[in-house]
DNA sequence: TTCATCGGTAAGCTTATACTTACGTAAGTG
DNA sequence: CACTTACGTAAGTATAAGCTTACCGATGAA
């Protein structure tokens, strides 16, 4: 129940660009802020959001604080969309079982 | 780079609503409408940004459209978080080992 | 202590977006 | 034909969301 705010917060190409930027390790939110083409703070309301979604995790380190790549909220969204796509698969091979079985004629429910 | 309307597609609520709802099998607009809170006109709409997602794909049948589940959209969402799901499983495994290498210090986390 | 750096938060503005009602159109029915 | 049903779209509105500047606390250095 808690992809809904994973989705919501990777839905946004800014937060998405910091999050990819995590990829390559952890980082400072200036050195976050210095790669893209809005302000610090506003990087740092949207660090709030993707913490929030647990998709990332913080540490402080002197004054500086490091922000790296969170697992719980990529799973949570990782798992929403596995389920899906089972059904859609199966959804697709029923299809063409049912096209292949009955080519002239329309399927039947179930 | 299609999974960013992916995600923008599914991180409204009542556009998740639909989408889980195709999850049993294809619908006319108004009988999704019917389960919604909010009006058809604005099913439609959020039919279309799903459709532009390729989320869900559409057939006319009669007076009636039929929508049902489209698998390429959520091709595009699967690959995008597997790929960053094999990066922060890799993480998380270096993190660990780094640990076991060097138990004294303090890492209190969990 | 005093100063600089880092970064979170508040306030305000502006645009995006989700909703509504009203209307137009296509397909089926009497 | 008229009439109904099912949808999409246009226009307008209200709220959400992202951005900015200004401000403040916390940390570390001189």
């Amino acid at each position: 129940m808690t992809y809904g705010i994973v989705l919501q917060a990777l839905a946004d190409p800014t937060r998405r660009a910091i999050f990819e930027r995590l990829r390559k390790g952890e980082a400072a939110v200036c050195d976050l802020a210095q790669g893209l083409p809005v302000s610090r703070p506003a990087v740092s309301q949207h660090l709030k959001v993707l913490k929030d979604a647990q998709l990332v995790s913080e540490r402080r380190e002197g004054v500086r604080r490091l922000y790296r790549l969170e697992r719980r909220g990529l799973m949570a969204l990782r798992r929403y969309v596995e389920s899906f796509w089972e059904d859609v698969l199966e959804a697709f091979r029923a299809e063409v079982e049912a096209r292949n079985r009955q080519p002239n004629e329309e399927k039947a429910d179930e």
